[in-house]
RNA sequence: CGGGGUGUAGCGCAGCUUGGUAGCGCAACUGGUUUGGGACCAGUGGGCCGCAGGUUCAAAUCCUGUCACCCCGACCA
């Protein structure tokens, strides 16, 4: 491609609505163009970087037996009502009206089609297992878009279901992609890790999210250096402190005045924080948003409630839960804001975090106002409805696996899996008959790529950029190489240029040719900012058919003859390439 | 959905307090001089000052409403 042939534009400027490199770039070098808050318009530079991650999906999908198909982005009503979704999915989901008024969305996801197809086409268990995939675009109209494409409410997501005759099949089949999305995100050039992930009150059995860190990630993980454990924040389990072994004393109210925080209470009493016990009141709605129950948690006081294992452990969902008014609570359950604890609560669910049931003679809420009580031990003065994990692990933490304190890092969420099991195929009857006649319901998983999202977070990685601009690794980038030619006029250039550029051609080398009537300031810039892996500059000792070979993420360059240059173009391009 | 902020030329911004003919830099266009890391000189074009209403002789500026966009939070199969 010549430069000057093609729709090509750059900006000087940072643009005042980007904040993150990965933004500032993506805008900055042209490669794409908002249309609207969380909707974008991919360039010809951009495009051509979103294809190479596409086909690197579909070679690594391909090659764990996984079939493309493409479904429309427009589904009716009737199958997302028969997985009970139509309701469920809230005002994320984009939802149209043909002109007979009857509902349709913009896809946000696809498992409902996916399990439609199939059902219609799977009789026996002859025809399983097998995945199907597709890299389509999906609608999600998210209640805050940021950071670009980062979360866009249009965006290109690859996904793909598994479909087995029982759940060992299914944990193979999540295996294999396992491996590939380890070989796409690999190939794309991001450090990234796969984590244990939540996957929600009714989710299957496993998932893991691929997370690619970065410091301006919106997920949260923890990791163990010392061992292989990683896992969001909201899965990560928490090992629990050694039970006491000492004995349990009497019980025994205190005054303490306007002791309403758990490190007011500490000072105090001269205790340490994990001598306490800190109390989170909530309140739950049914379906319907009716208030339901109240809920009272108990953890360590030290320690950090995780809202996500509560919401898991009372089995709902995120949005059915919200803080109590603790006035309004106090009249029902006997609790006092600030000194709640277990003793004395009645008439609402009680959920004890689990280490709480080892521990000997805490402090706790008196349920009184300015009283606390001490000595409260699990089983003598309080039980339970529920007793479970509900601890957020902190950096430093000790890892549950291996004890050693673990990390924390930010990362952008760049792909999911997870077992589905039956959710979508008992509703929807997706079944097939076994060797018994059987009738049996498939197993499915579901596999999710943010291919636009991968697009961005690749330049986010600092190896990928610079204060220059985008730095592409040879498997994404836009072009292999550009010729920078400083001279455009120049005979002896001209000539010397078109005969690299058709010999790179011809080679199966993507070159970007740079004939434009500008300054070589202007070409380095842009080249840079761009970021093509390979420069080839054609400037004054072109007539002796000698040019400047740079790489982009290296600040050395070196004259070389002409065919040196291409010969080394194309060895670095070969080796690269693949990712 | 709550809090904060911004809408003025393609991009980045000033002007608004205290109403009086809409400005600057970059980009674009023309001519010339330049030519290995975002050149210089001279000239040119380009605006419904987000939109609607109001106050006023007069509104980018003051008032009311509204829309859009950005940031923090809530939310996120």
């Amino acid at each position: 491609m010549k430069l000057s042939d093609s729709l090509f534009k750059t900006f000087r400027e940072v643009p005042q609505e980007a904040e993150i490199p990965s933004h500032i770039l993506l805008l900055r070098a042209g490669m794409i163009r908002k249309t609207a808050a969380g909707i974008y318009t991919y360039m010809p530079m951009g495009w051509r970087v979103v294809r190479k991650i596409e086909q690197i999906v579909r070679e690594e999908m391909d090659a764990k037996g996984a079939q493309e198909i493409c479904t429309s982005i427009l589904q009716p009503s009737e199958l997302w009502e028969e997985s009970g979704r139509w309701a469920a999915y809230g005002p994320e989901m984009w939802r149209i009206k043909d002109r007979n008024g009857r509902p349709f969305c913009l896809g946000p996801t696809a498992e409902e089609i996916f399990t439609d197809i199939v059902r219609s086409g799977v009789d026996s268990h002859r025809q399983l297992p097998f995945m199907l995939y597709q890299i389509t675009d999906k609608f999600r109209d998210e209640a805050r878009p940021r950071y670009g494409m980062m979360r866009s409410r249009n965006f290109i997501m690859k996904d793909n279901y598994s479909f087995d005759k029982d759940h060992e099949g299914m944990m193979v089949s999540y295996q294999k992609m396992f491996e590939a999305y380890t070989n796409v995100f690999n190939r794309c050039g991001l450090t990234f890790r796969p984590v244990e992930a939540d996957n929600g009150a009714i989710g299957g059995d496993s998932s893991h999210e691929f997370t690619a860190l970065c410091e301006f990630g919106e997920s949260e993980i923890a990791y163990c250096e010392s061992c292989d454990m990683a896992a969001t924040v909201e899965k990560a389990a928490f090992r629990d402190a050694e039970p006491d072994t000492c004995d349990m004393l009497p019980m025994e109210k205190v005054l303490t005045p306007g002791t309403k925080t758990i490190e007011e209470v500490a000072n105090f009493l001269g205790l340490e924080k994990s001598q306490t016990i800190k109390a989170l009141l909530f309140i739950t709605y049914d379906e319907e948003g009716n208030e339901k129950e109240y809920v009272a948690a108990f953890v360590r006081g030290d320690r950090e409630l995780n809202m996500t294992k509560l919401v898991n452990a009372l089995g709902i969902r995120e949005y059915e839960i919200a803080f109590a008014d603790e006035n309004a609570m106090h009249e029902k359950t006997g609790c006092v804001g600030g000194f709640t604890g277990p003793v004395g609560l009645h008439d609402c669910k009680v959920v004890v975090d689990s280490e709480l049931v080892g521990l000997r003679n805490l402090c706790a809420g008196a349920c009184e106002e300015d009283h606390h009580l001490i000595n409260v031990n699990y089983g003598r003065d309080y039980t339970a409805d529920i007793v479970t994990d509900l601890k957020t692990l902190k950096e430093g933490d000790p890892c549950p696996c291996c004890g050693k304190p673990v990390k924390h890092a930010r990362g952008v969420e760049v792909g999911q899996i997870f077992t589905l099991g039956t959710k979508y195929s008992v509703p929807m009857g997706a079944v097939f008959k076994d060797e018994a006649q059987e009738t049996k319901p498939i197993y499915m998983g579901c596999y999710g790529i943010g291919v636009s999202r991968t697009f961005q977070a690749i330049i986010d990685m600092p190896e990928n950029h610079d204060e220059n601009g985008i730095i592409w690794p040879m498997s994404v980038a836009p072009y292999h190489v550009i010729i920078t030619e400083m001279k455009p006029g120049d005979e002896a250039q001209d000539a010397l240029s078109e005969k690299i550029y058709n010999e790179l051609l011809s080679r199966g080398i993507e070159v970007l040719w740079d004939d434009r009537d500008e300054r070589p300031g202007v070409k380095f810039k842009d080249a840079d900012l761009i970021g093509i892996p390979v420069r080839i500059t054609v400037g004054k000792r072109a007539g002796e058919g000698v040019v400047e070979y740079k790489l982009r993420r290296e600040a050395d360059k070196t004259d070389l003859s002409w065919e040196d240059a291409v010969r080394e173009a194309v060895n670095i391009v070969e080796r690269e390439k693949r990712g």
